[in-house]
DNA sequence: CAATAATATTCGATTAGGCGAAAACCATAT
DNA sequence: ATATGGTTTTCGCCTAATCGAATATTATTG
């Protein structure tokens, strides 16, 4: 039996690996180092932690794969994740952009039990503050629905579904979204988009922006 | 400037020195050692550290001493510790024991943000759920006023007023007191004390039972 | 296909944290 | 003063996690 717990870091790993899957964006190396913000060798030597522990393996072509207890793992911790941040925005009053900070490292720390009392006081949610589904205990996670912002037509008429994770963990996005009142279930009308310069212009209410296609990626509209 | 942020580990340690010596015990590496369940080899390297990042001193005679710094991490630690059990058992409705070995990890993720935001929610609660004094920003830790239980006369009756940190740290015993309703606040009737056989008989109620003099010694009385 | 840009991999080094075994010190109590 | 125990200290060794620099391996793309 190997029933030494992951540490902290190898639940971040996986966790980066399992969100980027999730984004169905490349899930190689290169990537995972990047969203987690560390160096190729340290990320190659995670990697052959993660193999020899069994909770990740590397197929043909680099592509990085999470085994079922991998993928374990990653839920679990999105699951504290999320309901960690609900309780610091709902419980505490924090704010979108601190709630995903704590919540990282608080996300470590919270045990079985924990858990269960959190979602039992918060009502047992079933999205965190940025919109996405928080994974239940055994139950498969819903089909994502909504498309990403990028990929709209010019014109039409979106409501925002969830800011994802991958977006959850940039800060200056977080913090320019609440800026412009781009929570879940805002209504947006999307008036221009520039591949070439890399920008789409936005109206929200009566306000009107412009925002990056990169950053429009990150978040899912229906 | 010093301005890397000690470790968990680190904290624990200087946890360690300060209740210890709040307790009055001898604040030497052993006890510290045995206290927190590490090897003198550790211990001592433990110590090295403690002192180049002037944490901690070691005085003639081996005593241990923190310094202001040590002394003002170690009290914000068990600032957060204590709040952070007031929350498990108040909000979330855990029990005592669980309270204290969750409290333990989570302290070390609590930011001063969230450290306030949890003293509000709680109304600024002034004991943990065993009794001790929550140390106040700033505020001098007030002077503590019962008597270790092993120290009163035979007959005497007493009030329950905290188990110290140092016997929270013992789940077994915190099973023990919850078991017989020794919270505090409970109204206790010493029958005997046996100094040869280490034990003292209690009464609580109509409950009547014995408790080892060690176990008496971390629980205060007036 | 060959040049270039990405990626992956190896190597050597560091730091925090831990262990056990053995040696060196002390402080008593005989 | 000596033997006994408790303590401290040294030594060697280990793992997880990190880095940078150099090298090898793939893609990609003109």
């Amino acid at each position: 039996m190997n029933h030494k717990e992951p540490t902290p870091v190898t639940e971040d790993y996986l966790k980066a690996i399992y969100t980027l899957a999730e984004e169905s964006q490349p899930v190689i190396a290169a990537r995972v180092a990047e969203e987690i913000g560390v160096s190729p060798s340290t990320m190659f030597s995670a990697l052959r932690r993660l193999e020899k522990e069994g909770y990740a393996r590397v197929e043909r072509h680099k592509n990085i794969r999470l085994t079922a207890k991998g993928k374990k793992v990653a839920e679990t911790i999105l699951r504290r994740h999320y309901l960690t941040e609900r309780f610091l925005t709902d419980l505490l009053g924090l704010d979108w952009v601190s709630a995903h900070q704590e919540a990282h490292r608080m996300e470590h720390v919270i045990s079985p039990t924990v858990e269960k009392k959190l979602a039992e006081v918060l009502h047992h949610p079933t999205t965190c503050p940025h919109g996405n589904p928080i994974p239940n205990e055994g139950i498969p996670p819903p089909k994502r629905k909504g498309l990403p912002l990028s990929t709209v037509t010019i014109g039409s008429d979106v409501v925002l579904e969830c800011i994802s994770e991958m977006g959850e963990r940039d800060p200056r996005l977080l913090r320019f979204l609440l800026a412009h009142k781009l929570i879940p279930g805002t209504r947006i009308r999307v008036l221009d988009i520039a591949p070439s310069l890399g920008m789409m212009t936005l109206m929200v209410g009566k306000d009107e922006f412009s925002l990056g296609i990169q950053a429009a990626k990150k978040i899912r509209v229906q």
